[in-house]
DNA sequence: CGGCCATCTATA
DNA sequence: ATAGATGGCCGT
């Protein structure tokens, strides 16, 4: 047998860190193939598509021979990904010590990592066969489509919707041999940029001008408007300048906020191709629209946090929409943060990133500090629209009726006397989080998890909201068997039905993941909203994100003491920005908005400080909180996560773990259970990891990540998070 | 001693 | 991750 000299050195989908080497398929010729071919082999029995790294000679190998087994198909000519994207991939690879395999399968759509062939762009097309034929002129549909045939040369099936021809017209044309067709690709149109519907404000024109003193490169901006201040329309004067210079733009937004209101203000604006990725799009659909990005043929990249990886043949510029939202961080898998991944992708690229925000995240709003970042700051609303007006209102002894102080049900009633609109913000949905024995104490809780189950009272059901579990709600206490159990607590299915007693001829609407779970029910409700005078809006933090509601003069944070009370460090910082988010909802149109705040703590100094002085104050307390403790963004930190049904074995391993982690490079603390301690019978517990230096930080992460191979278990579940951002 | 489930091992 | 190997426990 001729050895092999030759070898293809393989990434498979698979959480491990080898890579794996394959002989040629006997039908390929052997020769050297870039990295970034996809090569499909057959792997213990399964037959998987892998990317290739190298080849390499067949003496690097350290696999025995006879292991070796022939590759089944070498699927592309050429690399899929274009080096920019490889270096990304690479990049989130080494930075959150991600098995390479899985990062491929992340930053790729699921019919590229199937092996399936780029689509075609083509359509089909047909074109003049017959110079001198003239249609009957009764024939209104044949004169039509060959008047444009005539004025462009050739008509697309893409084209025909927009002239009312069908395709019967065309195919009777093509049996009298008057035309041909043929699937072609469409030639790229010229970009249309139609004019700003209104002049740009000072504050805008100043970060325009910015943006033009840029010099070629890279440049990370974090660009601060207060809400209302009209970012959207900075981030479309952007987009215009890229487009004319003839590149893409690539812009990120958070999961939620890639609703068709968001689409339309770009295509409104834009003649051009657009890519639109998107969770409820079909997998063949993102498939082209990957391609569209990946060949230059889109302009406009658009969509939620997977989007940072899409391959752009010509990128210009990069902007990160809401980019505190914690969205961007996925919480599974490859734990990386698009927002983070956004400025080296753009310092691959070599061009600006914009980060935009109301609330920026205490990371950014430091490199900014630092001058990492360019900062360019809107303060003032646009247009008309005043700041809103915020209050702190004590409720301690206040008689409350459904979780709202009694006085406040008279500004609530005024309000919608004046024909404008309220808005409740209670971030927990259901009836009540709480089902409680009135006689003995005892309180439902689930079997799987450390949580009280939450009364759903529509469905009669209480939920798990961490594992989905669900039982008939009692009527008698299990342990007693007193009929005196009782909801404890408001959640928002409890405040509607409320407010529909109180207020019954008022129409409300209650926006939550019950409420909205149907596809477009949140947008039927958002434009609803719009065009009507009073109306009750009971919501989460769904209602936080973006929503342009110009008649709500009134907003209501029922509960803010449970975001006070947050168990991890980023809990104040999270909860400052939901309130300044939720109050940037009122008074968006020509009316003053007011903001009541509900608390037991009237006094509290980081509430205060953000109500009195806006949230950059706050933000930049808690900054310097953050310096005096050594905590991020002053230090870097990472998370080792180990679950086990046995609360001991936990405990041991990660005991450990620290005493076999190397000295010097940085501090762990822990082992401490988790804010949910215990999830779907899993006990949770958590290492916090801690270093001056980002080198450290990985070092350290690393030799932990070497230390767990021989500690962990296949009945365990063990994770790292560089750079956590939800530690519950 | 076979069957069935849980756990472990190797994947080229 | 996950198919296939290994091993423990029960019933006939």
């Amino acid at each position: 047998m001729l050895y092999p000299a030759k070898l293809l050195r393989l990434v498979l989908p698979v959480p491990l860190d080898t890579a794996y080497d394959y002989a040629f398929p006997e039908s390929e010729r052997v020769s050297d193939y870039p990295e970034g071919i996809r090569v499909q082999v057959n792997f213990r029995g399964q037959v998987v598509v892998g990317w290739l790294r190298a080849v390499i000679d067949a003496a690097e190998s350290a696999v025995p021979v006879e292991k070796i087994k022939p590759a089944l198909a070498i699927l592309d000519a050429e690399p899929l990904l274009p080096s920019s994207s490889l270096e990304l991939i690479q990049f989130a690879h080494r930075y959150y010590q991600h098995p390479l395999g899985e990062v491929f399968q992340v930053a790729n759509p699921t019919l590229v990592n199937k092996g399936q062939s780029p689509p075609s762009l083509k359509e089909k097309c047909w074109f003049l066969a017959d110079e001198h034929y003239t249609p009957r002129p009764s024939a209104a549909k044949q004169i039509k489509a060959l008047a444009a045939i005539k004025s462009q040369g050739q008509l697309f099936v893409s084209q025909l919707n927009d002239l009312d021809v069908t395709q019967a017209t065309l195919k009777t044309l093509v049996s009298r041999g008057v035309l041909d067709m043929q699937a072609r690709e469409k030639p790229k149109q010229a970009v249309v940029c139609h004019p700003a519907p209104y002049p740009l404000d000072t504050q805008q024109k100043a970060c325009l001008d910015a943006f033009d003193a840029l010099p070629e490169g890279y440049h990370p901006v974090l660009l601060e408007g207060v809400t209302g201040s009209g970012k959207t329309e900075v981030y479309l004067h952007l987009v215009e300048r890229t487009l004319k210079q003839g590149r893409q733009a690539l812009i990120l937004v958070p999961e939620i906020g890639l609703t068709p209101q968001t689409l339309s203000r770009f295509a409104k604006r834009f003649g051009c191709d657009m890519a639109i990725f998107h969770s409820s799009l079909s997998e063949s659909q993102k498939l082209v629209d990957w391609q569209k990005a990946k060949t230059g043929r889109a302009d406009i990249i658009i969509g939620t946090r997977s989007a940072i990886f899409t391959p752009c043949l010509n990128l210009g510029l990069i902007i990160v929409d809401e980019e505190h939202d914690l969205s961007y961080k996925q919480q599974d898998s490859l734990r990386y943060s698009a927002r983070d991944l956004a400025c080296v992708r753009g310092n691959i690229h070599q061009v600006p990133v914009v980060l935009g925000s109301a609330t920026p995240s205490l990371e950014t709003l430091y490199n900014a500090e630092i001058k990492k970042f360019h900062h360019w700051v809107m303060g003032e609303r646009a247009g008309s629209a005043k700041a809103c007006e915020v209050s702190l209102f004590d409720i301690k002894q206040q008689p409350m009726v459904e979780g709202i102080a009694e006085p406040l049900l008279d500004d609530i009633r005024q309000t919608l006397s004046r024909d404008e609109q309220v808005l409740l913000f209670i971030n927990r949905r259901g009836f009540a989080p709480v089902l409680m024995c009135h006689d003995c104490g005892w309180v439902e809780e689930c079997p799987a998890c450390d949580v009280r189950l939450t009364v759903h009272k529509a469905q009669g059901l209480s939920i798990c909201h961490h594992c989905g579990g669900y039982e008939r709600t009692p009527t008698r206490c299990p342990v007693c068997q007193s009929l005196s159990i009782e909801p404890q607590g408001v959640g928002t299915e409890r405040l509607a039905l409320a407010m529909a007693e109180l207020f019954p001829d008022v129409p409300s609407y209650r926006i939550d993941r019950d409420t909205t779970r149907k596809k477009g029910s949140m947008e039927a409700m958002m434009t609803a909203l719009h065009d009507q005078g009073r109306a009750i809006l009971i919501g989460t933090q769904m209602l936080a994100k973006g929503h342009h509601l110009p008649n709500v003069t009134l907003v209501v944070i029922v509960d803010a003491d449970a975001g006070l009370m947050g168990a991890d460090f980023r809990a104040v910082e999270r909860f400052g920005q939901l309130i300044t988010q939720v109050t940037g909802r009122s008074g968006r149109g020509e009316k003053t908005g007011r903001a009541i705040i509900q608390t037991h703590y009237p006094d509290h100094e980081q509430l205060l400080k953000l109500i009195h002085f806006g949230y950059r104050r706050f933000a930049m307390d808690i900054l310097a909180e953050r310096k005096r403790l050594n905590l991020p963004p002053f230090a870097y930190m990472a998370l080792v996560r180990l679950e086990a049904r046995e609360q001991q074995e936990a405990l041991s391993i990660l005991h450990q773990l620290i005493e076999k982690a190397p000295r010097g490079l940085g501090r762990l603390l822990g082992p401490f259970a988790s804010g949910l301690a215990r999830r779907a019978h899993f006990f949770r517990f958590q290492v916090h990891v801690y270093a001056d230096s980002r080198g450290a930080l990985q070092a350290l992460v690393k030799a932990l990540l070497t230390e767990s191979r021989s500690l962990i278990k296949h009945r365990h579940r063990f994770s790292i998070d560089i750079d956590p951002q939800d530690m519950a």
